[in-house]
DNA sequence: TTGCGTGCAAAGGTTTTGCATGGCA
DNA sequence: TGCCATGCAAAACCTTTGCACGCAA
């Protein structure tokens, strides 16, 4: 699906990174920081070019989480394109800003009943919640 | 809540423009071509800096839907800050980019269920469903 | 008169793009 | 050798900010 015509050096570094990386979010600029210091840094736009194909071709995921902020990326291994791995989802606090994964049966439902019931097939792997954290519900004195 | 020490000419206009799009949702450059032509122009730095305050007075929602679009809004009336209003979500089809509201009582479940068996608050005002519309699911013929 | 609101223009940050070069096949 | 990938720098984009002026109270 990937257009992986030439494998270059600079695609193991980021995928190595990107394995590294797995079950958390990080964004273009952690990449960058991450090769900064080696001997072999990677440019800037080879980091965007190289994201961008791979969120296409669906082994990475794009978050958009706020606007000022940079968008988050999550690795997803192979392709899961047809949709049949683990619905997680992310919920992002608005309060401590921390980004979370949120695994729940309840989700899974909801995305059977959209598709069922109003046509809607929904993109876990993209979707954000925002609300309050467990956490941050606790700590909520003032506000 | 908001601090609206002083009552100006822009503000009502703004407002009469938000009273007007009710239901539906729009971007700041929306608002800024709005009164483009006419007599009374507002200033990008207003918009923003109006927009900002109704944000955080409740009666405006701001959705990030894309980093590279701009952010949406959506004018809520009075302050919802108290959420006991109704529950409607968006939807963003990533394929048509059309901006879907959805009203559904699955969605106020999956509300109670994240707040009582996760301790998470969520913000349907805030949250952002991606996934593909109806339609372009029935349009689905190739991809 | 006081000081907030406005508006222009410039700055800010992230992401994209043009173009010449480098490297894979 | 052919062509994609790279990387630098510049551009693009939305949004914020500085500053002087205007206007509400």
């Amino acid at each position: 699906m990937i257009k992986a015509t030439y494998k270059t050096r600079q695609q193991d570094l980021l995928l190595s990174f990107l394995k590294e990386t797995a079950g958390t979010h990080f964004t273009a600029e952690d990449v960058k920081k991450h090769f900064e210091g080696s001997e072999n840094p990677l440019g800037n736009a080879t980091i965007y070019r190289q994201l961008e194909k791979l969120v296409a071709d669906g082994r990475l995921v794009k978050y958009v989480i706020d606007e000022k902020s940079a968008a988050c990326f999550e690795y997803t291994g192979e392709s899961v394109k047809d949709d049949s791995q683990t619905h997680h989802f992310h919920i992002k606090c608005e309060k401590c800003g921390a980004l979370i994964h949120l695994d729940c049966e309840e989700l899974d439902h909801l995305v059977s009943h959209l598709k069922e019931n109003h046509g809607i097939t929904l993109n876990p792997l993209r979707t954000v919640f925002y609300g309050i954290c467990d956490k941050c519900s606790k700590n909520e004195t003032s506000n």
